[in-house]
DNA sequence: GTCTATACAATGATAGAC
DNA sequence: GTCTATCATTGTATAGAC
């Protein structure tokens, strides 16, 4: 029989894709249809297609919302940096908490941001390709000026922000709210190892 | 016995296996159909069931098969370790080189090993997850003997090891065997981050 | 051992009733 | 705006011919 009747479309929107990010995350995108998509939202399936055009483009859009709110949200980072001195050294120490920070409060989002980015149409894959390399760009940037006042070893700066980002990243694949360890402990821990590991030498002894 | 025209099981098998390989990396597991599959190696699609009981059974044999030849050939790296003096800096060198060279060698079996665990059973997720805690322990041992030997700084082992695998991990992401830089150059740009981000901080300043 | 043929459920997506 | 009903297609897997 009918059942409800009311308006909802400014309620179910937002639903349909925390519905899509949750599964896609759990199940990948491949492996979820429609259907589930819908059940989780308690609605028909064909309902859904008056919130997305297809599956692709339901996808595509929680991947470039999210990489928008990671520009946006180190963007408004920045200054906090400089209150900090500004330096590279702080800047590479902020760099590394925010990441460490930022992706695990939206584990769901980061998960999917780089395990469907292969699933989405050349003109959607270039647009987030874009958007990533202007993150990358702020890490590496920290990384050629801190190389260039000594602060910093590095001999390649592009492999190095790969490097970083992908240990940063690893995160993800183990860290629960409820484990051993606090969120400030892990974020600690990250960016001491990030910091080290570009870190000039002083002056003392070398391992042979 | 009569004899058959196109008896051709010894050969047909790997041949399933390295078209379920390549497509499973390409576009994922659930992306993948038995059809294609066929299509890839020339049979018709219930020619494949032959040789695998089902789908879920063919990727878990790959994931097995990869995992087990990861852990012999760490095995068989040892003995050129303990060649080096066999410390604890030697291990994490050899360890590190060792994981990009291998890693590299084999994209695909490792990209579909991160990638597609979530696609097996819980019986065959267990198994693959026991042989990758044997892996890391292997890290893990050399970190436990370096902290102990005051030749490493880490103040959690287990973390670290995640994290230097992660990192190590990301290689796959973006090396390409025609890029500027060489298999043995990007072996070492790794190998030195991970031996600096352990390190022992030798007397000296340290950063604000 | 490999094929054709097929079973039969599930898929993404659309049309039209209410 | 949501529903039911439906479309063409594709999914995994099996049966039986040769």
């Amino acid at each position: 029989m009918a059942r409800k009747q009311g308006s909802h479309s400014d309620i179910t929107g937002p639903r349909v894709r925390a519905a899509a990010l949750k599964l896609f995350a759990a199940h990948g995108f491949a492996a979820v249809s429609m259907r589930q998509i819908a059940a989780e939202v308690g609605v028909q399936a064909g309902a859904l297609y008056l919130y997305t055009p297809d599956k692709q483009t339901l996808l595509s859009d929680l991947l470039e919302t999210h990489m928008g709110e990671v520009l946006s949200a180190w963007q408004a980072e920045l200054p906090r940096i400089e209150a900090r001195g500004g330096g590279p050294e702080a800047g590479l120490d902020a760099f590394a908490r925010f990441h460490i920070r930022f992706h695990l409060a939206r584990p769901q989002a980061v998960f999917i941001s780089y395990m469907e980015l292969r699933n989405l149409t050349p003109e959607n894959f270039a647009k987030l390709e874009a958007m990533r390399k202007q993150y990358e760009d702020g890490l590496e940037q920290i990384l050629i000026e801190g190389k260039a006042r000594g602060l910093f070893d590095v001999s390649d700066t592009k492999l190095t922000t790969l490097a970083l980002i992908s240990m940063l990243n690893g995160v993800l694949t183990w860290y629960k709210p409820e484990g051993r360890l606090s969120l400030d402990r892990v974020e600690s821990i990250y960016a001491d190892m990030v910091s080290k590991s570009v870190r000039a030498q002083e002056r003392s002894a070398q391992i042979a």
